[in-house]
DNA sequence: AATAAAAGTCAAAAAACGGTCAAATAAATG
DNA sequence: CATTTATTTGACCGTTTTTTGACTTTTATT
């Protein structure tokens, strides 16, 4: 199946251009013109996303956060602004790349093939995760069920619990959960994730007499599979 | 393990301070000054690599070729050069980014940063190393199996399991292994390798009755093909 | 066969790590 | 504002891992 390629931007003349020309590629293309369009869109589970930062009325480097918080694919960003610092920002708010404007349509391909390149991974867009014996995470009312019960988590928790079930299997140390969970801004994580873990656990326990989280020794931990 | 960088240039004032910077951002370093010495450095399995495509009687882009040959680490070209056609011609010779000099430090740890992050998404993906009579190894769990029965290892276990079997074939003596499995940094003692690849042994014996580690007397440890 | 150097073994000491709890702080709620 | 709830912190303890060093065995060399 094609990549499929989200592109971000208000200028309608601009998504159009880069989607003819991509489409050329054999990728496949998604066009927005505005912040919560291209919200919308990630539900189609885009492999790399082209996001403008520069787009009036919207923040795109805000953009960027919330986009992360539900695909991990590829950002790169479209920006006008040349200043080291925007760069910088870039990164740190979990864009992989940029490009200023203007571009050539061939650099512009050269490093969206470079980033397919680099990410395979396979990611899937729904809004509920299930584990496998009925443990059920409603992402959008943000409620936990086992069977007909209810388990309360505070926000934190949640946050913590998507995390592990969305890459459920891969083992996480400690640093990165709390990057992850956190937010990329604050070092270290001084213990609160294990402080997390244990009510997470204690919680699960309780409702379903079962072992979801597994400590991997000297490194981190996973949801079991 | 903090993540290693080799850095390839033939100018020694420019890999120092890069050497030093990175350093002090949490990195370990390698420094080579000629393509020769690059491919040498292989063995120690960097994470990311910086290459100067300009060096004198070296070609760049060729040696970036040979290196995407060895291991399958993001390479960010580093180049005077700023004609787009290098550009182009640096990712379809297996680069990954480039940075045209001068560059300033932030921008560079800022793209060796983004690099990192997104190489260690799309390796945990689905990583799996497997040895010829059904041995695997899943780096994203950390689980180890032979057949149906799962083998436990420890952290450093695991860790330079991985290591031998990454570069199956090659010899590497106790120093090297113990550099690259707990460090550059770290006391040169060598006596723990030893044991270790004892109870890597002991467990990998007791479990599938056969020998992967192959003792080459006077020189190192490798794993069989 | 004797010897020296290298590698293997084992158990005990040392260090690192994770789980737990209670108390402190911050944030949310009415 | 007061009260409740959530989050963070730091100390403690038991466990697991890692390291160490003394000792044995193997190997290459003479």
């Amino acid at each position: 199946m094609a990549h499929r390629i989200l592109i971000v931007d208000d200028e309608r003349m601009l998504t159009d251009l880069l989607s003819e020309h991509l489409g050329e590629c054999g990728y496949e293309t998604l066009a927005a013109n505005s912040g919560g369009e291209a919200l919308r869109l990630l539900q189609k589970g885009p492999d790399l996303i082209l996001l403008d930062i520069n787009m009036p009325g919207t923040d795109g480097l805000e953009l960027c956060r919330s986009i992360r918080g539900h695909v991990s694919c590829p950002i790169i960003f479209l920006t006008a602004r040349i200043s080291e610092q925007d760069k910088i920002n870039g990164f740190g708010f979990g864009g992989d790349d940029y490009i200023t404007k203007p571009f050539s349509l061939k650099e512009l391909t050269a490093r969206v093939a470079a980033h397919l390149r680099r990410d395979e991974r396979a990611r899937r867009g729904s809004s509920v995760l299930t584990t496998a014996d009925g443990l059920l995470m409603d992402l959008s009312s943000r409620r936990v069920y086992f069977g007909e019960t209810e388990i309360v988590f505070s926000k934190k928790e949640f946050d913590l619990m998507e995390y592990l079930i969305t890459y459920r299997g891969q083992v996480f140390d400690r640093e990165r959960i709390y990057e992850s969970v956190w937010g990329l801004d604050a070092e270290g994580d001084s213990g609160v994730v294990k402080e997390h873990i244990r009510k997470i656990r204690s919680k699960l326990r309780e409702a379903t007499r079962r072992e979801y989280i597994e400590t991997v020794w000297g490194v981190g931990y996973k949801w079991k599979d």
